[in-house]
DNA sequence: CTGAAAGCGCTAACAC
DNA sequence: GTGTTAGCGCTTTCAG
């Protein structure tokens, strides 16, 4: 067995290819990293030993010198189970990996099983492995703002994070749809469509998005009654149990505006368990038109359509934008945010 | 604005703690590493100076020197859609996770978009960003596998690779569930529950996956009617595509037997419209024991169960063994498979 | 426009 | 046991 191809650390260096094209190492590293600046026949020299040899510049001896990476840490809280299987983050991810790959930028994944992966988070992020880090919208006594705050890692958050109206990491930047004004869509709809006692399936509250919908409705329907809101947790079956719960307390309730689809989803089933009809009795509007739990719900549901992957990718735009020029050192001026509209998506729920 | 906080580079070096010390740089460095042979109080006095300056050691520097990056790829081919949604990869790659989390290795993930993209791989795998890959059921016309061949990448697949029949990589290692067994199993359980006439949804044939899955329908069903095996491609609408074509083809079957739950339930689906029951008229068997499909189904699906979680740990940590102790350099024998045992999970549909 | 030389921060022989 | 000394492969002044 050709024991050659399995060694490694054999590759060839800029001495080699220095050499093979005569030439000193400073000028393949010059080629090598764009060529202005050489002569045009020296710059195909130089190529060409490149071809030859299969040269590939080593990514740590370069990174020891730029202090860059070239990577980027995408943080992901993995008790909050969705995750993957939430077609939310997939989509977020799928833009972020577009994005940092149009950019010739590494994504680094670090999922976090419990708290004490913390510890090892603020290792990874202060050992100088990634430029920066992306991650999700944290609940308000998430430790990572701090973690990112103190190790001076440039973070973009996904979802407005819960300590901006505290004191928090005020270099913090973020992406986040237009929640609140999500929400105002939705109940107005409901209320254009002749709907007068409208009820709401919140969020889990210690989530920004969740809170914003909640204010959305609020700022639509001032000082309704309080009893129209359920507390449900973002999952089907807690959109049920929300509907449920409206449905003891309210039973003359014409319309539902849930904060996510899946617990519209979960509503749905409930609503049609008591033989009242979508939309003719109630009216259901949910909020992010998840792939394929909005469209296939029964009836297909009327929801507040936020653009998952051009977020995702706005995020690894913003991150790379503050990392700025490799070895410009670059003080962000102030908190950024970014807060993408959403759209009303009409279907036959409401 | 603190100026300092952002600008990297500052962090203290191994030379720093050194002076606090009061010792040499090796010797620090013996301390991080381990601190074997050190002397006790001077284990704790570098500890200290550690602890006051903050330090963590520079991830490039040491990955220069040692040649390990402490960091694996997992290759994503993104164009197979379902990847993210599939809650078969994404338990797949929490296994993978929580076993580099516990041996202390980062996860980079790299997904492919398209076929250019290998280019791009290939940069990276030659870059020496990682110290190894993992790589998912390819095609049999992936290049990837000749990739991580050209540039001596330990690589292990999850799944057969196709081109093990072939020339292909030699040094291959691969984790894989039992699919041949595991259909003979189902067919056998179906046989056994008195069906005469077992037909068989199949799956994409470029995937090996499916090749097992109806090789191990046609070892228990020798020389069967060629007629009852119909190709889909594992999603539920193929699955309901092949089903409709078998009742054509052959209206007294009594049994299917489906490469995965998907295809099984879109069969279920189809049969239901047809009016036959299940499993009165027609059993139904799936494979997978996909999480909320085959238990959700209706009827809930009798299925072959694969440990997926259990078999991204096991690529994972074939990958770590074969990269053994920092520093050696290790041939693998002889390619290296890890076939992991399937059990038959009975449910209402068979 | 090109080359020579000085490190980046760390580990690993090799001396003491 | 501990310190000294070489580099790992690259970029980047600084001369020429």
């Amino acid at each position: 067995m050709p024991e050659q191809l399995r060694v490694p650390g054999n590759r060839p260096t800029l001495e080699a290819v220095a050499a093979l094209a005569g030439v000193s190492r400073a000028t393949v590293s010059r080629v090598v990293n764009g060529g202005d600046g050489v002569r045009a026949h020296l710059v195909d020299k130089v190529r060409d030993a490149v071809r030859e040899l299969g040269y590939v510049p080593n990514h740590a001896a370069r990174t020891l010198v730029t202090r860059r990476t070239g990577a980027v840490a995408v943080i992901i809280p993995e008790p909050e189970v969705r995750i993957f299987s939430d077609p939310f983050f997939s989509r977020q991810i799928r833009g972020i990996s577009r994005e940092l790959t149009a950019q010739d930028t590494q994504l680094v994944l670090l999922l976090v099983e419990d708290r004490g992966d913390y510890d090892r988070i603020e290792r990874y992020l202060a050992g100088g492995h990634v430029d920066g880090a992306l991650a999700f919208s944290l609940h308000t006594d998430d430790p990572l703002p701090e973690i990112a705050r103190r190790v001076g890692m440039p973070t973009v958050y996904g979802g407005r994070p819960g300590w901006t109206t505290g004191p928090g990491d005020p270099c913090a930047a973020y992406v986040d749809a237009d929640n609140r004004g999500g929400a105002r869509e939705a109940v107005r709809h409901l209320l254009a469509r002749g709907r007068r006692r409208v009820a709401h399936i919140a969020g889990p509250l210690d989530q920004t998005s969740a809170v914003d919908r909640l204010d959305g409705y609020r700022d639509v329907l001032v000082g309704s009654d309080p009893a129209l809101v359920a507390a449900g947790d973002f999952t089907t079956a807690g959109g049920a149990r929300a509907m449920r719960e409206l449905l003891e307390r309210r039973p003359g309730l014409d319309a539902v505006f849930a904060a996510n689809d899946l617990m519209a989803t979960g509503a749905l089933t409930v609503l049609r368990e008591r033989g009242l009809d979508v939309p003719g009795d109630v009216a259901v509007v949910g909020f992010d038109d998840t792939e394929r739990v909005a469209e296939a719900a029964d009836p297909p549901l009327t929801t507040v359509r936020q653009d998952v992957e051009g977020m995702g990718r706005l995020m690894a735009r913003l991150l790379l934008g503050t990392l700025g020029t490799p070895g410009a050192v670059e003080v962000p001026p102030a908190p950024r945010a970014v807060i993408t509209p959403t759209v009303l998506v009409r279907r036959a729920s409401a």
